[in-house]
DNA sequence: GGGACTACATACCAATTAGTATGTATCGTC
DNA sequence: GACGATACATACTAATTGGTATGTAGTCCC
């Protein structure tokens, strides 16, 4: 006898579908009778899950958004040697961006951008997910910091603000220009910036 | 006999309007009763100005959005000595940068993350201004170069992407996080990444 | 001053939206 | 196996949306 509710599931498959037609349309034109569709999931069955539309996108934000997005930057933030790390995950991260992705842009610039100065929840939930980024690069650098592996004079927390915006900026322009080409000049000029951030080289 | 009829007048005043909900609200949501209710212009007298909804967000972006940049910037642009032009531009954009600028966000960039994706239209339109205020510093770089205030190794229009990339980031990781203060930090990591643009000194 | 064109004004429409009310089948528990 | 709670399903509603049809008054030109 096959099983006949699944509420977890139902739950798991709608916040993703969700995930998805917000990063196409943005949260305010994101569609629910869209977001059924495409999961053959009721209105019954959604409004049992979650109280309201809000409540849909900020479940999007912390159990879809907060991890995708941990889970990209991780590595700088676990590294030795931060610059290294940095440069390296750049590089993937260049490499690995869809020309959907271009198209439709960062999904957590997206929503930052659509909802920040309207509502105070998901900017409170956004802006979680924001700090808890710059805050690790800036942990990083300054660990760097210790180890020699980044130059002492240094501003952590200006490097890290000046970092994440860098490349939400660049992704975005890219966005705006719908083209890879200025993803990979704006984030060659990042990595040029990183490299100033080494030690300078002993000079006597 | 005072005026009756000033359709120029009116024109403008609906596109002002527009721009400041789109800056709000972004352009789906934007409200034309409530643009309409806010000029005290019937929905007759626009539909006469402008054929719907869309081209009345065109006319926002070509008449208002587009010379608002253009002005912003063109010191940079014009500058024999580019790198401190835009060192003085930023901190005049910064001291000049209102709360609630940073709770709404630039509206350039806005629209560019909202639009892009999902409207051809809109998408030409914004990035011929983006791309138009990137040429314009990879032009004023190159005129840097030639007279000697920028270093000559670097690549115009890689760090023309980069600035213009990280400028429209940092503001708007400030906007995600309603906070003044992270603009000011990004834009210190831009000045730091400024004058490693200069000529090193001679060492001879 | 009369006709024609422009610049509006009013009232309406169809579609879409989030949300609700209510009914029903399944599931775990005793 | 009964019973209560959970997990849905269906049908509906009220509000808002962009857009249109049609009417009217000002304005300009001859």
């Amino acid at each position: 006898m096959p099983v006949k509710r699944q509420p977890d599931l139902t739950r798991q498959r709608l916040i993703e579908a969700a995930f998805e037609e917000m990063h196409r349309f943005g949260f305010r034109s994101a569609s629910l009778e869209s977001i059924l569709k495409d999961t053959n999931v009721t209105k019954g069955a959604l409004y049992h899950h979650f109280r309201n539309k809000t409540e849909l996108g900020y479940a999007v934000v912390d159990e879809v958004l907060k991890p995708w997005v941990e889970q990209r930057w991780k590595p700088i933030i676990e590294a030795e040697n931060p610059i290294d790390a940095a440069l390296n995950v750049l590089k993937n991260r260049l490499e690995e961006t869809t020309d959907e992705m271009i198209s439709l842009g960062c999904p957590l610039n997206n929503l930052c951008q659509e909802m920040s100065g309207i509502d105070a929840g998901f900017q409170e939930r956004l802006n979680s997910i924001v700090c808890s980024w710059r805050d690790g690069i800036a942990m990083a650098m300054r660990r760097g910091q210790e180890n020699g592996s980044v130059r002492a004079d240094a501003d952590p927390e200006g490097c890290a603000a000046f970092i994440v915006g860098s490349i939400e900026g660049c992704m975005g322009m890219a966005k705006a220009s719908q083209d890879h080409a200025i993803l990979y000049k704006g984030m060659t000029g990042l990595a040029q910036f990183l490299e100033s951030l080494r030690p300078a080289k002993r000079t006597h």
